[in-house]
DNA sequence: CGAGTGTTTGACTGTTCTCAAATGTCGTGG
DNA sequence: CCACGACATTTGAGAACAGTCAAACACTCG
C-alpha cells in the first residue's frame, strides 16, 4: 500500500469536491508534500490556541472538532471522515478556536499551509475551491444550528445521525447501501446534538421501535427513508453535494 | 449625500476586515459597480431556494439570515450590520439554503457576483480575503451551536445578546461606550437562541435584576462588563476581530 | 477472567414550553 | 388630541420534555 499515492488522489478529489479542478490545478496539488501519519484513537490533533502550521487530510477513520466548556460539559461542531479535509480553517485563521481528536485509529496526511496557500495563489480556481469549501462547511454549521436550536429529540437525532451522515458517507463511499458503520458512542452523539447521553439511548430506542432504522454494535441500517426524512424533516440540499466527481 | 463613495469604502473595509488588502487590491474594489437599495422593515432579500446573481453589502439598519421549519418556527442564523456583507454565500454556492430579510430600514448596495468573482480571479489577496470571511463566519456559527447546545438559557443571552453583539457593533463603530442600539425583538432574540419568547423575557429580567444590564426599549447598556462575560461563559477569540484597520 | 468502557433502566427533578390573558407602547387617522 | 389597532412585553399556571443520579447489565480486549 504506497500511502503518497493514493492520498494526493483523495487530496484531489477533496479539494476539487465542490468545484471542477483543471489539469494545472490537479498538476500543482499533486506535488504538495504529504506527510502521512497514524493516530491513535482519542488523540488530539489540535488544541484550542493552538497556532498550527499544517492542515490535514483525512486517509482512514474519523476525526471530530469540539469545544469544552468550563463546566467541563463538551459540544462536538463536526465530524469528519475518510476524505474530507477537516482543518483548512487554520490555513487562514493562525489561532483555532476549538480542539479536534480522532474518534477511531485514523491515517491522516499533513500538507504546510505554505504549499496549500501557495497554490491558491497560483491557481485561482484552487483558491474558490478552498472559499467553496467553507461555504459548505459554514452551509452545514447552520443546519446544525436549526437543528439543536428548534427541533425536538427524536427528529434531531434522526436528521444528524441518520440522514445527514448517511449521505455524506455514501458521497463518500463509506456507505453500503442502505447501510454505515459509525464509530460513534451515544455520549459523543449527545454531545454533538445537545442532549444528554441518557436522553440519546431512549431516543435511539424510539427510532428503533418505530422501525425507521436498526442497529447492531455501531452498524446503522435505514429502515424507511422516506419516513425517515420526514421525521427528521430533512432536504438535503443544505449539504451541497455533487455527483462523486473523480471516481468516474 | 453621495451613497457611491460611501459604500465603496465600506466595501473594502468589509472585504479587507481580516487580510490586508494592496492598492491594487483597493483600485480593483474600487470600479466594482454598485447599486444602493432602500430596504423597508422586514422585506425578503433572499429566499431559500433563490439563485442570486448579486451580493450586498450593509450601508445602515440590520438584517438577519433564518430557516422556517415546516412546523412554522423560525431559527435566526445570524445577524447583520451596517459595515457586513451578509452573502459573500452565494458567490459560489448558487442556491442559497435560507432566507434572509431586514430587520429595520435598511439601505444595502449590490454588486455583482461576476465583478465580485473577477476581482478575485485577478488578486490573490481578495480571493484570501473571501475565503477567511467565509472561515470567521463559519466560526461565530460554531461558537452559536456550543451556545445553543450546551448553555443553559442564562448564559446563552448573555453571550450572544449582549457579549457578542457589544463587540461586534463596537468593531463596526454601532455602539457607544457601553450602550448599544439594537432592533431586535424578543421574539427574534427566541427564534436565535432556540428558546421561547416567554422565557427570552424571563431571563432579560434576570438579567436586569443581577445588575448585568440595563434596558430600555431597544437600548442596551452593559453594566458590569466582566460579571457578564463570567455568567456567559464568554471568550471573544472565536470572533476573529482586528483592530479598526481601514479609519486610521 | 477481570478491567474498562459503553449501553440500558428506573426514579426523580427541573428547566423550559405552551397557552392565555393583561399590560404597555407606538403610530395613524378620525 | 384622543381612540384605535397593531405589535411587543409581561405575568401566571400547568404540562412536558429532557436532565441528573445511580445502579445494573452487556461487550470487548488483553
Amino acid at each position: 500500500m504506497p500511502p503518497a499515492v493514493n492520498a494526493h488522489v483523495s487530496l484531489i478529489d477533496s479539494i476539487g469536491r465542490h468545484v471542477d479542478l483543471s489539469a494545472d490545478d490537479r498538476a500543482m496539488l499533486d506535488v504538495v508534500p504529504l506527510r502521512a501519519v497514524t493516530l491513535i484513537s482519542k488523540s488530539e490533533i489540535l488544541v484550542e490556541g493552538d497556532e498550527p502550521t499544517d492542515s490535514c487530510l483525512i486517509l482512514s477513520g474519523a476525526l471530530c472538532r469540539y469545544r469544552i466548556l468550563s463546566g467541563g460539559s463538551r459540544q462536538i461542531l463536526s465530524f469528519h471522515f475518510a476524505g474530507d479535509m477537516p482543518d483548512l480553517q487554520s490555513l487562514y485563521l493562525n489561532r483555532v478556536d476549538h480542539s479536534m481528536c480522532a474518534l477511531t485509529t485514523a491515517r491522516v496526511a499533513f500538507a504546510s499551509h505554505d504549499a496549500l496557500r501557495n497554490a491558491a495563489t497560483q491557481q485561482p480556481r484552487i483558491a474558490k475551491a478552498f472559499a467553496t469549501h467553507a461555504l459548505v462547511e459554514a452551509s452545514i454549521l447552520r443546519e446544525w444550528i436549526v437543528n439543536i436550536g428548534r427541533r425536538a429529540a427524536l427528529p434531531r437525532m434522526a436528521h444528524l445521525f441518520f440522514c445527514e451522515f448517511y449521505l455524506r458517507l455514501t458521497r463518500l463511499n463509506l456507505a453500503t447501501g442502505d447501510g454505515m458503520y459509525l464509530p460513534l458512542t451515544q455520549a459523543d452523539l449527545a454531545d454533538a446534538t445537545g442532549l444528554s447521553a441518557v436522553h440519546v439511548n431512549r431516543v435511539l430506542q424510539a427510532l428503533r421501535a418505530t422501525e425507521l432504522i436498526e442497529s447492531n454494535g455501531r452498524h446503522h441500517k435505514i429502515r424507511d427513508w422516506a419516513r425517515l426524512q420526514l421525521a427528521a424533516g430533512f432536504d438535503e440540499r443544505y449539504l451541497h453535494l455533487r455527483p462523486n466527481s473523480a471516481r468516474a
